[in-house]
DNA sequence: CGTCTTATTGAGTTTAATCAAAGGGTGTGG
DNA sequence: CCACACCCTTTGATTAAACTCAATAAGACG
């Protein structure tokens, strides 16, 4: 298990659950801990504020897959029907809105406008999924890596100081997200240091050095450089 | 392009692109007509009532990936938001019935207990997506194959007759849909004929002749036999 | 019957996984 | 404050799987 240091929580009122609660719905998330588990009655939406979170399923045989990180603005545990799907937990300490379903659901019959507002929603998670299918089973590692950090990039939410830019998760999490194992991962990092495409400074995160190689690079268009 | 023979019709009253329409909506598509392309205006949904179409994405490089096959009963083109978001067409003369947009948010709006529904839809759209992901990321050939076979086998409407089954789709689908090569299709086919698990008497179709070998393989509790 | 398309089979290559070991940073305890 | 231990990461060597290139075989259709 991992280790962590405490918390820090905004505008705290109660805990629950190892989380601490706000008025406005957000709670504060400890590192490591649970949103919610596969199979679990689905009770709530997540609406991340601040951090990350990750969604994944564990096979029998061991395997596991991240099928997303989720990240501020993000909303996860939507789209289940009455179980969840997946189990998901933050990584880091994180900033979560509890939306209960039962108001959500109550807004749907009052405002049968945002039903297609949420079915775009849910349109556009299919459609980043099937982005996905398309990433893990055509494209190489190192494309994957590419195409893995500019999608970084581009949710950096926080200004883009200089071009030093996070990369929260470890990099198991990294190669259960990518299907690839950490030795290809790691090694497929070295590689884009050493093309002089990126830098790696400090754990926890990476810079641009070439953007347009970056891109090309995920797109494919070019096979080696 | 491909060459089909005249489609048979049921009903028919007009014809309008290729299509022949009866009064329930239903048109008769002709093998390898398309349904909509990518970026089109969602102007329909079109619910599958005998045939198969493939959702597919072609990609700059000509790579393409094979998104979903479409069965009787199966709804296409919902949940795209405002445009089409990948190609689709039939495989074979199928008919589908025409679902005008409109008419589905006209009802949304009228009975929001289906926009639920819809929801309910679109989240099996993303947990089948997801379970496609990790088929194409974490399995080998033989298990995408005898998974793909079994979904196969579990979608044929028709009875199965002592267990011959439809396999509408040629090789470079099948190959496109799992993110494999004809070749390491057509050999892991081979494969499974000799190892006894099913048959190929013609092109078209295939037969299980051990289930419980091919769900073993397909969920890969099974390393080789 | 001949041509064209689709499918199968074979040989060699490439990619990433696996097995194995060493390096580096963090935190704890002496 | 320093040393040790642990975890995460990196690097190396080998293996296995699927891809590529190439040729042959089998159907479909005119």
């Amino acid at each position: 298990m991992q280790r962590y240091s405490t918390a820090a929580t905004i505008t705290p009122q109660t805990s629950w659950m190892g989380s601490t609660i706000a008025s406005d719905g957000v709670r504060v998330f400890a590192p490591y801990s649970p949103l919610f588990h596969e199979g679990d009655t689905t009770a709530n939406f997540y609406e991340i504020v601040q951090g990350v979170a990750r969604a994944y399923k564990i096979f029998p045989d061991g395997r596991r897959q991240i099928i997303a990180f989720a990240f501020a603005g993000d909303i996860v545990g939507f789209g289940h029907g009455d179980t969840y799907r997946f189990d998901c937990d933050v990584i880091a300490a994180t900033h979560a809105r509890v939306i209960p379903r039962s108001s959500l659901l109550r807004a749907m019959r009052n405002r049968p406008e945002l039903s297609e507002k949420l079915l775009d929603m849910a349109a556009g998670a299919v459609a980043g999924m099937q982005d996905h299918s398309i990433l893990l089973c055509r494209k190489t590692a190192i494309e994957r890596i590419a195409a893995f950090l500019l999608s970084m990039a581009d949710r950096q939410v926080e200004p883009v100081t200089g071009r030093r830019l996070s990369l929260p998760m470890c990099r198991v999490d990294i190669a259960d997200f990518l299907g690839l194992t950490i030795e290809t991962v790691s090694r497929t990092l070295t590689k884009l240091r050493a093309m002089r495409v990126i830098d790696l400074p400090d754990r926890g995160c990476f810079v641009i050095r070439d953007l347009g190689q970056l891109r090309l690079l995920a797109e494919s268009e070019l096979g080696s450089a």
